[in-house]
DNA sequence: CGGGTCTGAGACATCGTTGTCTGGAGAGTA
DNA sequence: TACTCTCCAGACAACGATGTCTCAGACCCG
């Protein structure tokens, strides 16, 4: 900078003032700094102007998801960067896989970069570490969980009424002995789903089977296990409702093993890709990730341009998606034994 | 920093020396530090830091992927933070799209902020935009395809290898029209697992066919009617190789359409979650994404960490992964005609 | 023709750190 | 005891940029 001003013959300050469009310049000078600027190949250095101008100005946020490889991540992620882009804005990633020393770690190291805004999926159950954290200035939005002992933005999925949703959608097709297959319950979205589960079958005058709800299931073979050992059992399940893509995949992969695809019905959280491909397609409820991910970078942006009205959560309407698996009935009584 | 100085009763620059663990500080002063540093909540503030050390110091680095919503750049990105998250490395993504406008952009923003290094999957024909942009000494290293008009370390798939040996799978099982169906061959890789294509058929003594052959597709529909296309005329393809996971899928779900999954052989370059949930599953030849992605952030921090050996370029070899619809073999010519 | 207003460019200080240099205190040696 | 050497903390300047203030000159009006 100080050589373009040298260059161009005129104050830094002005080369400054240049570059950051300020009108009150002669366009004369304006022409022999750019054309200085050009020859040089000078380049601002954003590092050095954040520094000066303060907080909220680096023009960078932080995004902390579960696992940036996984699609739902992934495409909230997508989500984010489209909505930065717009208006300039960087995005500094972070994957937590569900560890809640990561989140604080992560959140302190972006936090230390100076970033603008923080848009956080915690892992953890407590987030009131960022009472000290965000005191330089950082804004903080939720997204797809909601935060536990801080006030903040959150944006989430309608997990329990998705979950209500689907469970009734077995339930209208007749079925009575629903099994659940899910995360742990620690986790406070596996929870919500669990809930609404729980509340839709009860509303149907259903007791709660404690052999038909598996938690804990982490993995493709974990939840395909899972599977097996319920639909194993002396009065299994016609229907299961899966928490999780990655549960549903599990469980959809035993039911094909067990050859109890076509006889089984089986509604799912979360869309996956393919799921319309497979024998039967499989039922799912699905989140608008596109919207979570837009809203929350827009309550973030809000906050930067000055927005302090009281913290809220917003909640996104899930969509329940028919493709074949969710409408399969329950066998009659007597064939069913017979089978 | 200032009010912890004052607070410890000792210089900033005591203060500084602590933060960064040297050695030569009084026990006593340490201890002093700490607890008046804990005590106002302190956070040393990297941007500053980073501007004062100077390049190559900001412990960050950006990443450049096609689409970070794509199950490929996801794995690639996912890779590489786990690469940097060892070394206390932060990384600022972005996603390119094809669009090579948006790669020398983004690229610059990343540069403009002070990156150490960045690890990019180009979008562009032409890299030369670069020697310019990493004077001040950003480390750069592609991924995924090579730079053109720009020396640097690459990592990429053997694309070329992958696709001669898938389409020799296919050869093996006695195939002799075998179509191709694959993306624009603008796109280097697109081009170099087209090329892997001809190279194996003209190996095998058989003249390429232009109808058997469709460039340009980009979406699952796109393929999938591509793919109908194809198989539609008087002498339609034995098998098909696709040169991309959207590909495949298209034409997967073009062949189940058609009724043909169990006829026409298939194989795809690129894995895909569910490839063996599919009737019959779907062979491919996978790349090593984890591998890219880790070899790539290697390269990177050992340039960052002073390597100057000149730039090479490394491949990482493919694997061939059976599933069923690789191995179906032609119909004796006389049935193919009859149906 | 003089005083006041307005426009636009430069000097200066500063953002939060850290590299370099200086100097004082303590230890070891002759 | 005096001198040198070592060790460690503090003063200072600088990284690259920008907010604030000042001031020179053009312009206008009475």
């Amino acid at each position: 900078m100080r050589d373009v001003a040298a260059l161009a013959g005129v104050a830094i300050k002005t080369v400054s003032r240049v570059m950051n469009g300020v009108s009150t310049v002669d366009a004369e000078l304006v022409g022999r700094v750019r054309k200085a600027a050009d020859m040089l190949g000078y380049r601002p250095n954003l590092t050095a102007s954040s520094l000066r101008r303060g907080p909220g100005r680096s023009a960078t946020i932080g995004l902390l998801l579960e696992d940036v490889s996984n699609p739902f991540s992934a495409a909230l992620l997508r989500a984010v960067e489209d909505q930065s882009r717009d208006r300039g804005v960087q995005v500094l990633i972070g994957s937590l896989d569900e560890d809640p020393e990561r989140e604080r770690h992560l959140a302190r190291a972006l936090i230390d970069r100076q970033v603008d805004g923080l848009i956080i999926a915690p892992a953890g159950q407590d987030q009131s570490y960022l009472l000290s954290e965000s005191r330089l200035g950082t804004k903080i939005v939720f997204l797809d969980r909601e935060p536990r002992l801080f006030a903040a933005d959150a944006v989430v999925s309608d997990h329990r009424g998705g979950a209500m949703a689907a469970v009734a959608h077995l339930l209208e097709r007749g079925h009575r002995r629903i099994g659940y297959l899910g995360d742990s319950l620690s986790i406070a979205t596996a929870a919500e789903r669990f809930a609404g589960f729980e509340r839709a079958i009860e509303r149907h005058g259903i007791t709660p089977d404690s052999r038909l709800v598996a938690h804990g299931l982490r993995t493709i073979d974990q939840a395909g296990a899972g599977a097996e050992l319920m639909l194993g059992q002396p009065e299994p399940p016609t229907a299961l409702f899966s928490s999780r893509n990655v549960v549903t995949i599990g469980t959809a992969k035993a039911l094909h093993r067990l050859g109890l695809a076509r006889t089984v019905a089986l509604v799912g959280f979360d869309d996956f890709d393919l799921a319309d491909m497979l024998e039967p397609g499989i039922s799912v409820v699905a989140q608008d990730t596109a919207g979570l991910g837009r809203l929350a970078a827009d309550l973030l942006f809000g906050r930067l341009a000055g927005d302090d009205s009281p913290p809220s959560t917003r909640v996104v309407a899930t969509t329940l998606v028919v493709r074949g698996s969710g409408e399969i009935r329950p066998l009659p009584e007597r064939r069913r034994k017979r089978s």
